[in-house]
RNA sequence: GGAGUGGUAGUUCAGUUGGUUAGAACGCCGGCCUGUCAAGCCGGAGGCCGCGGGUUCAAGUCCCGUCCACUCCGCCA
């Protein structure tokens, strides 16, 4: 290695030169980006994470020792240059930051060579995923993939800074931790001292940081790792990173008003948008019947209208009677231009976006001069009930009434898609609006058809509303909770929920969870223990982290904000992991696997 | 666990009804070229058609299985 480093000290990044910098003498490191050999006169893009500069060399500069050197640099290689920075003069590159210049250079220093990566390092690539996760160093090179990086760098930077000014001890949790009773399935970690025995990783620190509460931290953050032995989708990854937040003597209320703050902030610094605050907010029940789902997106309107009612009783149409003597419900869709969706899209396309969520068909109705229907719909409506239903929809001539009549569940779903789906095609979804919503009152339980029985919709620590305690033991289904979601265009970017603060309250929901004495005992035993010993009202959040850089990015999937993101069967193209292990380790660990190989 | 899409040169793709030598673009290699920045011009190399079976005189093409990637459902308190 040459006296290069030692003698050439990085004065400026890449990305950074401006006209202003002309005359100035600069060394510059990087990487070959591109290089264009006239002959004579040698054009290198150098790049680095902030930009690309252009390198020129010249046979008179020198000796002609740097320019017979760049003659022989192919991309990717690793260099160093030393040279003057001058006006291109009349042939300025209006493309780049840094087109009005360009370093002259006298010295040039080749670190190491590189051969061709498999794929160009550029931002517009088309390139397969899993050749570029295999090459995720090479793919983390391109501009496009490194600013996500660098801005949830300056997130973070942002976020730990908003909490430490509003009282946050940034503290950390366990990793290796305790198998949760409910919820995903966890990753676990052979004890090798405990042989048998097993730490899980944490699906989130949910208890540690109530503890935290109780011992008086008053308020915690924490930007953590959590881990979900799940399958995956283009938004979730088994290991994410999660905003974690827990607030003591605060209600729904205060949260509230500290994340508007916080995502005020963040929009403000990042995309230069204005969050309109405090954020509006929806009852779960008013989402679920409005939009069919419980994190709707806002953008734009197209609500749905339930007709079951209106329906019950009064129509013959086979397939709306059937459902609404099976129990189900009768949902509409009404769009305004209903021209958007053609015959052959009513046929094929609608049906193909319900049916993976069970519904087995959408039927239509397409509105006339006078407010009469077409459509197979049409037939099994009579006029007066079809004036009452154009006027429960606001139906008018032009317009397109889309059903789904089937179980609640598989209504509100199949709609909530084709909502989705419409809004696209009528081009409501416009770049860079931004809609956040709070989604409250959540029910506290949910029931499990597979196990018989309630479950706590959010978790089982969450208060129910004060209103409503009295009636756990009564009518469980019934009770609303102090939880609280905040959705983003559509986007679940997190929930929380005032805890429970109340030994007697916490067994009351376990008694309507159908935990019995010792089950709660051998789960939550220092939990449960703990609780008793003066706590403070408390309550908090979790953001997906990369959710919201995935917003913030524009990115379509959480990879593109994750360094080292796996596959969907939760691989590691670049590393191979997971791994087999040899049987010394798993001896050591006390382990024998039953697979086969 | 289930449904769908894809897998052919380094990359992105085309490849007809099964038919004889599997193409294009970009990239790569060599040469020329002093104002390019998607540089240009000339020449060249490069293929386990994902893998394994099967049908057939003949398979990139048809059938079965399998692996991998992606999207979705289930699942994700």
């Amino acid at each position: 290695m040459s006296q290069f480093l030692a003698t050439h000290k990085r004065d400026h990044r890449c990305g950074d030169f401006r006209d202003t910098h002309v005359d100035e003498e600069v060394t510059v490191y990087g990487w070959v980006d591109s290089y264009r050999d006239h002959g004579g006169v040698i054009f290198i893009d150098l790049r680095d994470r902030t930009g690309i500069v252009q390198l020129r060399f010249e046979p008179w500069v020198a000796e002609g020792v740097a320019h017979g050197l760049a003659d022989k640099l192919r991309p990717e290689w690793a260099i160093g240059a030393r040279g003057k920075v001058i006006s291109r003069g009349e042939n300025i590159n209006p493309k780049i930051p840094t087109g009005a210049v360009e370093v002259l250079c006298d010295t040039l220093e080749v670190f190491s060579e590189s051969p061709t990566p498999p794929f160009e390092i550029k931002d517009d690539l088309d390139t397969a995923e899993a050749i570029r996760l295999k090459y995720r160093f090479l793919d983390l090179r391109r501009n496009a993939l490194s600013r996500n990086f660098q801005l949830r760098s300056q997130v973070y930077r942002q976020t730990r800074n908003y909490f430490a000014d509003h009282g946050f001890l940034e503290i950390e949790t366990p990793i290796l931790a305790n198998s949760t009773p409910e919820g995903a399935r966890d990753y676990l970690v052979p004890s090798r001292v405990h042989p048998g025995s097993f730490y899980a990783l944490p699906q989130s620190p949910q208890q540690f940081k109530q503890l935290l509460m109780m011992s008086g931290m008053d308020r915690y953050m924490q930007i953590c790792r959590c881990f979900r032995d799940e399958d995956l989708r283009a938004d979730r990854q088994p290991e994410f990173t999660q905003l974690d937040l827990e607030m003591s003597f605060v209600s729904v209320d205060d949260i509230r008003a500290l994340l508007d703050g916080y995502v005020r902030g963040v929009w403000r610094e990042v995309l230069g948008v204005e969050v309109p605050t405090p954020v509006p907010s929806i009852t779960y029940a008013e989402a679920m019947d409005k939009y069919g789902i419980d994190k709707p997106d806002l953008r734009y309107g197209l609500p749905l209208t339930d007709l079951t009612e209106l329906l019950r009783g009064r129509i013959e149409f086979r397939i709306f009677k059937g459902a609404l003597d099976a129990g189900g419900i009768v949902k509409a869709l009404y769009l305004p231009e209903g021209k958007v969706f053609s015959r052959k899209d009513l046929d094929k396309v609608i049906p193909a976006e319900a049916a993976p969520f069970g519904a087995k068909g959408i039927a239509w109705a397409r509105v006339q001069p006078g407010g009469s229907w077409s459509g197979p719909v049409a037939k099994g409506v009579d006029d007066a009930l079809r004036g009452e239903l154009n006027d429960a929809l606001g139906a008018e001539e032009g317009g397109l009434i889309l059903f789904s009549a089937d179980k609640r569940s598989v209504v509100n779903a199949a709609l909530a898609r084709i909502r989705g789906v419409a809004a696209e095609r009528l081009g409501l979804i416009k770049p860079n609006t931004w809609s956040f919503v709070w989604v409250t009152d959540f029910p506290m339980f949910e029931y499990d058809e597979d196990e018989q029985r309630y479950q706590a919709m959010h978790h089982p620590f969450t208060s129910p509303r004060y209103d409503e305690i009295d009636q756990l033991e009564t009518d469980p289904a019934g009770v609303k909770a102090l939880a609280y979601d905040l959705v983003v265009n559509g986007v679940e970017l997190g929930g929380g929920s005032i805890r429970i603060h109340r030994s007697d309250v916490q067994h009351q929901v376990f008694r309507a969870l159908g935990l019995s004495a010792e089950e709660v005992d051998e789960k939550f035993g220092f939990f449960i223990e703990a609780l008793r010993y003066g706590t403070p009202p408390h309550g908090g959040i979790a953001l997906g982290m990369d959710r919201l850089l995935m917003l913030l990015c524009g990115a379509d999937s959480l990879r593109d904000v994750i360094a080292f993101p796996k596959t969907q069967r939760a691989t590691d193209m670049l590393t191979g992991s997971p791994n087999q292990v040899d049987a010394k380790q798993l001896t050591d660990l006390s382990i024998r696997t039953v697979v086969d190989d």
